[in-house]
DNA sequence: GACTCATGTTACCATTGGTAACTTAAAAAA
DNA sequence: TTTTTTAAGTTACCAATGGTAACATGAGTC
């Protein structure tokens, strides 16, 4: 009976979850977290505003799954980039900055939720967090694999780290904001000015004197 | 006759509107930009919520100014540190992620609307987008000086810049979201940390190859 | 002392996030 | 197959918010 079928799926939206997900966070990246409002969104999905409260417990919920969502994908992406790329420690190593700068690049909406939105202290916020902090032992991994090997100043990594995650995240939240523009030469493609600038920059820190890095 | 003074300053405030960007800041430094209400803001200044919109035309307008204000006072620190240190050029530009990173810590809620939030492109933030190249040639001017002097790879210097922005804009605004905490050793300050970091990074650019940072 | 105008106020509006109570239809139980 | 349960919608409503219009106050000027 595909009249009751198509009444059924006009009612029973079947998928409302990704779709408010999806949905939000492409009107984050076009206008700002501050514009979107729960019952466009939800009209945008054809249903009425209160239908998101079956799926999140509150606007801020919807903002919260974004940035678990966000962070579970990228975490996907990193560990497949790392491992076409078998035991170069290095490479392995690079490859995690330039995809968190493909992630915002293709994502903005959820860019903006995991890195420049205040994350409210609720518990809405956990499952987050949690997706967060794997993220980062990603990096963290990755780095003592370099040290092990040879291939960056050994010693406590955390200023090392530290200043890897600081260049790729403020790179990526420079441009995302707009204000990379001004430095950038004019006429080049803004993803592989910031992706070489990376390079350049981890290159740099490489090299440097491990003295540099240890804690006075 | 003090009453009618009185009277007079309950009803002309004085200065509602350095006041109100103010209390804004310091709401947006605890709870978050989404947080501020227009309302509770004024009943805050001692005042009804329309009066704001004497002073600032909309909401927006009054988080434009927040920027514009946290811009002219970062440059006018930037200047003034800079010119307590004489022609030591690489001091001279070693100086201003500092300050910047100070001003982040001093005035969290200007930082936050200066470069976590998102600007509408309305000509309210155009304040905001004057000061803020100014401020942004102060370092421009900075890195030629090092440039000249021989203190820095010569040539183009769009990279090394951006890298420079990078790495000090990163930690900054990882600091003020809590994400640099998972790197940080415990129990160490964090302005020190940051800051011993941002040096170890400069002087790591400082030293590097030249030919990293030139455009391919 | 009257006039002006910046700076307040009250009254009001449409819109928003959120709650309560009800409805629909898909899946499980009988 | 029929009944029951339950996930996923709906309408009706609320208090609070940003914003507008029309009015009030009082400090400075002629």
């Amino acid at each position: 009976m595909p009249a009751a079928k198509a009444r059924s799926a006009a009612y029973h939206h079947g998928n409302l979850r990704d779709t408010l997900i999806a949905l939000a966070s492409a009107r984050i990246a076009e206008a700002g977290v501050a514009d979107f409002t729960l019952r466009e969104l939800a009209a945008e999905a054809g249903v009425t505003h209160v239908a998101t409260y079956r799926h999140f417990s509150s606007r801020e919920a919807l903002l919260a799954a974004i940035a678990a969502d966000g962070y579970r994908k990228l975490q996907v992406l990193e560990a497949a980039a790392q491992d076409a790329l078998g035991a170069d420690h290095w490479a392995r190593l690079l490859v995690l900055p330039e995809t968190y700068l493909r992630f915002m690049l293709d994502m903005p909406g959820h860019f903006h939720i995991m890195f420049a939105h205040r994350w409210s202290d609720d518990a809405i916020y956990d499952e987050a967090v949690a997706a967060q902090a794997e993220s980062f032992a990603l990096l963290e991994r990755s780095v003592a694999d370099c040290q092990a090997a040879g291939l960056l100043p050994a010693g406590g990594a955390s200023r090392l780290i530290a200043a890897m995650l600081g260049v790729t995240h403020g790179l990526a939240s420079l441009w995302l904001s707009g204000q990379l523009d001004i430095v950038m030469p004019p006429r080049r493609r803004a993803d592989r000015f910031i992706i070489e600038t990376l390079k350049a920059s981890f290159e740099a820190f490489r090299v440097s004197d491990p003295d540099l890095w240890r804690n006075k």
